[in-house]
DNA sequence: CCAATATACGGAGAGTGTCTCCGTTTGGCA
DNA sequence: TGCCAAACGGAGACACTCTCCGTATATTGG
């Protein structure tokens, strides 16, 4: 690639970055041309759609995901504890731009979606996280990640949408993970087994 | 109101949800007055936003809310089977369209929405399976119909942008279901009390 | 039945956004 | 330095929303 093409490509990437996080992902694409100093075409050539774009801009996020899934998985504490500290985590993840669930819950389902591994790098950092629970037979059974990730993406979108803060979140998140871990009474027992 | 501006405006409640129903609520509103054979000015007229047009749409849907209540709590079950199949209707009523479900949950915290009389009515029809399953003491403490609606709201908005069908659907809504329920030991001295 | 008039209609067009096409410019190599 | 493939830019076609105002018509009182 011509070196003039690299240095707007990183600068579209940098100023889409930029103008998503103020206007939501609805913000106009030649809007962040302009601000980018370059033609619509230009950008349009690089990122052929809204969705590629998007995929780049999500690079760095990758790396996050899996970071936090580390730091999740580090915590000292009881399963629930674990798997919500797990579900905020993933609500911020996929929350940090306006409209950002239901973009990602959309493209979940979706194997021709651009940012199709954007969404399986999440699938997979909850599958850590399902794998080290059932190790501690703390989940029901038939519990998947999938149905983990759509029911988080969903209380993430609904937040999304109706402007919830982290404090109205937090109650829900509790309703999922007591409807997904096996009732304390049975789980006492395991607990006990671990430790 | 002038016949004839009453029969415009009863076609172009006619249209639109047919035109809503082929292409989601982001259809053009164009089409819907071409497709009425009124020009636009008509249209907008009638209803200024798209978000007034949606409400006229939804006059008959409030009766389907409120019988679907009744019919739901008419049911014979266990507690957890009564709320499952609230939860079903819950999401058939605001997943009738694409992007019914982000349209509605969007809409239930904003008091200034015109549709938030829409969303009244099915918050009180959650109210009152809530207070149903409160008398048998079969929810667990503080959950509130708005909590019940945000949650299944989330799981209908998934369902609608990943093309989820009822199968898929239905684990998720056991989840939560588990979630809000008082685990099963504890729930049998409550059902004897109740038979 | 016929004005007179309030009421409603229609569609051109302004504003905004997406995306393409193609003439012009430029980076990189021989 | 000179060539040319690669990249640029922005005008403009197309789509959608919404408004404005000249035109048409339903209604009503005489």
């Amino acid at each position: 690639m011509r070196a003039d093409a690299q240095r707007n490509r990183e600068r579209l990437i940098e100023v889409a970055r930029e103008v998503f996080r103020e206007q939501g992902y609805d913000a106009s694409l030649d809007e962040v041309a302009k601000r980018a100093g370059v033609g619509a075409g230009t950008l349009y050539r690089h990122f052929p759609s809204r969705e590629v774009l998007l995929d780049a801009i999500m690079q760095s996020w990758v790396d996050r995901v899996n970071e936090s899934a580390d730091k999740v998985l580090t915590h000292e504490g009881s399963p629930r504890d674990l798997l919500l500290a797990w579900f905020e985590s993933y609500v911020a993840l996929i929350s940090l731009h306006k409209g950002g669930p239901a973009k990602i819950t959309k493209a979940m389902g979706d194997a021709s979606s651009p940012i199709v591994t954007k969404c399986q790098t999440l699938t997979a950092a909850t599958d850590r996280i399902v794998e080290r629970l059932d190790a501690e037979h703390a989940l029901r059974e038939h519990v998947e990640a999938v149905q983990m990730a759509r029911l988080v993406g969903g209380v993430a979108a609904v937040a999304d949408n109706a402007d919830l803060d982290q404090a109205a979140v937090r109650p829900l998140l509790e309703v999922i993970a007591d409807g997904l871990l096996v009732p304390s009474d049975a789980r006492s027992g395991a607990d006990a087994v671990r430790s």
